[in-house]
DNA sequence: GCCGCTATTCAGCGTTACTATGTACCAGTA
DNA sequence: TACTGGTACATAGTAACGCTGAATAGCGGC
């Protein structure tokens, strides 16, 4: 569902995903788990490890291998140096972004 | 410049154009200018006339050929019933993506 | 043994914005 | 006439991202 909202994510779910991380350390079956209750219901489990793939690779995160009681083991990722500074660019190019489509949305009499 | 603005974009400058266009009716190169005298510095004509090309084959929006004196005739676009239920819904998107969005900036201590 | 929950991975796809280039119309000027 | 520059639109090819759908694997309980 929400074909544009999909659209939307493309760019910010990344810094959703690394905001969570600048809070506390977690693993991709947790994310998932943490987002679809804050109402993204349909973020597809594929797309969160693709992400936490990518920017491990980028060099934004530390991964631990962690075992678990109830499964195989898990990934557990936390935000390092390099990562709070992209998160902070991040929320810069989000406030911008945010302001303008703000003044749109008061300046347009449709709504 | 800004690989993650670029991306963020994805989904939302549709979103913008459409705005623009709720305000007042507008061609593809004024549209673009604007947009440049907003902050979007980097943003290619040639996107611009991508995504109007879009939206005009989805039935967001009516067009004129308009002639203009100082160089080819002028696509003239604006929004109609069914582009402003789609604009609409995105700012129904927006709405939610952003309120998300606030809360995670508030609660991250990085900041 | 089999089902269900936890947990991760991957190939293939569609959509979007960017790059780069090309076309065309007109005015001014040398 | 030829050239430049601003206006205006179009398009082929590329990269990035999120989704779909499926597979793999560990563990507990019926």
């Amino acid at each position: 569902m929400g074909k544009q909202l999909t659209e939307m994510l493309k760019g910010t779910l990344e810094g959703i995903v690394l905001a969570i991380l600048a809070g506390r350390s977690a693993y991709g079956y947790e994310i998932t788990a943490w987002l679809r209750d804050q109402g993204f219901s349909d973020i597809a489990e594929g797309t969160i490890y693709a992400l936490l793939v990518r920017i491990e690779q980028r060099g934004f995160v530390d991964v631990e291998k962690v075992p678990s009681e109830k499964g195989p083991p898990r990934k557990v990722y936390s935000l390092n140096a390099q990562g709070r500074e992209y998160l902070q660019e991040f929320w810069r190019n989000w406030a911008f972004l945010a302001e303008r489509l703000d003044h749109l949305h008061k300046g347009d009499r449709s709504t």
